[in-house]
DNA sequence: GAATTTTTTGCAACCGGTTGCATCGACGGG
DNA sequence: CCCGTCGATGCAACCGGTTGCAAAAAATTC
């Protein structure tokens, strides 16, 4: 259908290597071939073949970008950030979806197939078998907002779940709640389970506090609500730590629907900060992940394992931090406050 | 790095074209062979090159994803079943963001030189160039949420916005509101005037209606609530429509902030039928977009015009229906009704 | 103006596959 | 037992590019 480098040689008078030196960055044409061919090329609308180019270079400038995460807010942000980062730097995203019962190994040996330069994992969770087969392929894999290791098989950009549930636990604390509660995401979920080890942390090093712990079924709004509506029935802590702000909004929706008044009744701190966090009908105490960072990091360290896909595996993590807003009890008084 | 068909051909002791044979569905390739050459392959970890065999074969499997709505929750749903889709017909969705101040010729270039099989847009707007580019590098396009038009460029699968005007009047309408209001998004777009079409042409066949009309700056959050907001000042109408999901959400939030409650003092209609729009502190009445069916149909029709590229553009609408929630007040008495 | 260096150019092989064509062998029929 | 048929196989050319190498051309030096 399109032309291709014969025709524009053949146009321009030249050979097809001259073509093709015009179209790579630093090969050594003269400036009058050069003119010859590009004009040549304009007028046949000709568009060098990058998968044909890919065959000898070695480099396809596809991006596999894996996700599960299709059904939480925040990854439209994600994929928003991701798309854009690697388009400006001239990569490909090459999306692929590993919701439900798909076979990760179809996906796996799909991006083999089309031998993308690298793998951005945008997921909490990473399929197993990903690492090795991709280490065994001399794939760079990405794995971005997965769980920090000090081990990690493959790079790792993240947050410090463990952290961020220590943060939670001391704010609760801190507004003057002696009976707090964490309310989780699957209690499979690893950064559910690191969020609660940092929360209990804090909690077992003060004496006489009370704790409910409890899961919800999935990261979702109605999961949210389910959950804290049980809780309430059970008999609930003063203020919940929700492990995201889904979660949280579910478990919002929920004290509503009992008649609480939040925060008076009943506090709550998600986890994330998206969008609709802000918004003032929600107004959600939430801890901040910064996205953007990890994204941009992410990215970053992509690009550099194109060059060099032999750097050890390493775990980058930024801290998380409290954005203060309506769904919270503010700090009770001055006095409890470390003296300035 | 990885096996090739020479590598493999070498172990299993037969010629290139038999392992080529035995990896082409419908070959002609003896029992014999195809195992020496599976056993070979596995041992190897043969994956062929997608890449390459697309040289020959004119056919990559790639498909172009492009989307400018990066910001709109709708559109991760979009994505979802947009990726699940093509992935489960053996396709594979290259994504491309649209947003900002991106040269679309750039990407359209691009997807050139990746020598896509098709191109699905989904938005509401096609870049200008993108219809004629694409036909004559003879790539099927299909435009997803797209302007229904009786002379498509390209084929088009989306809704009947301007009926979808219609349906909103004539509900507020029959609600027994004598005052009522459309809350468009930007007035450029073209989504927003076909419903305000709608909306006008049933409006006026109604003497004695007073209607509001006015446009947010933007299909968001703050743009609904800033615009609400300066229409509660001016002087607001009893119930409005608005262009989008979110939008009504920042209106509805402006009445709350206000201090009105909705449905009594300020009727609310949304648009899309967004998951947050059923949740129940939201609750949102509002008018559903056929989401799956239209991407369903995309795909459909993107893989059917990857064997027949000559098909003339087709526009493919489908009928969207009121989804009552808590933000209108119900139909005021049985009277009213048409009769049964 | 000749000798030397540097740049530009084309040739040909190669990247990893596919495929038309001719050959080969096996098999069934007469 | 010979012949025709047909499936299986390999050869070689091709898909659309890139690149090492040597020859040609241009630029530089003396």
């Amino acid at each position: 259908m399109g032309a291709t480098l014969k025709d524009v040689a053949e146009l321009a008078g030249v050979s097809r290597s001259a073509v093709s030196r015009t179209f790579t960055e630093g090969a050594s044409v003269s400036a009058k071939t050069r003119q010859k061919v590009e004009t040549a090329a304009a007028r046949l609308g000709y568009e060098p073949n990058a998968l044909a180019s890919s065959l000898t270079t070695g480099r396809t400038k596809l991006i596999g970008l894996i996700s599960n995460n299709f059904h939480n807010p925040l990854f439209l942000q994600v994929f928003d950030l991701f798309t854009r980062g690697l388009q400006e730097r001239g990569l490909r995203p090459l999306l692929v979806n590993l919701s439900e019962e798909r076979d990760p190994d179809a996906s796996l040996r799909m991006l083999r197939q089309y031998s993308v330069d690298g793998v951005i994992v945008a997921s909490s969770t990473l399929p197993p078998g990903f690492p090795r087969a991709f280490r065994d392929a001399g794939v760079p894999v990405v794995h971005s907002f997965g769980r920090i290791s000090s081990m990690p098989e493959v790079h790792v950009v993240g947050i410090d779940n463990v952290e961020c549930g220590r943060i939670a636990a001391r704010t609760l604390i801190a507004r003057g709640h002696r009976h707090i509660g964490f309310l989780g995401g699957p209690e499979t979920a690893s950064s559910t389970q690191d969020r609660h080890r940092g929360f209990r942390e804090i909690a077992a090093a003060d004496p006489g506090l009370l704790v409910n712990v409890t899961y919800a079924a999935a990261y979702s709004f109605e999961a949210g609500r389910a959950e804290m509506t049980r809780e309430l029935a059970r008999g609930p802590a003063e203020a919940y730590f929700c492990g995201d702000d889904v979660l949280s909004i579910g478990a919002l929706s929920a004290a509503q629907s009992a008649g609480l008044s939040v925060p008076d009744d009943l506090g709550l701190v998600g986890l994330n900060d998206m969008e609709m966090a802000g918004w003032q009908n929600i107004d959600l105490t939430t801890i901040r992940q910064p996205v953007r960072d990890i994204i941009d990091t992410s990215i970053a360290l992509v690009v550099s394992l194109l060059d060099d896909a032999a750097q050890l595996p390493q775990a980058r993590l930024f801290p998380c931090r409290l954005i203060e807003r309506g769904t919270l009890r503010p700090l009770k008084d001055a006095a409890k406050r470390p003296p300035a």
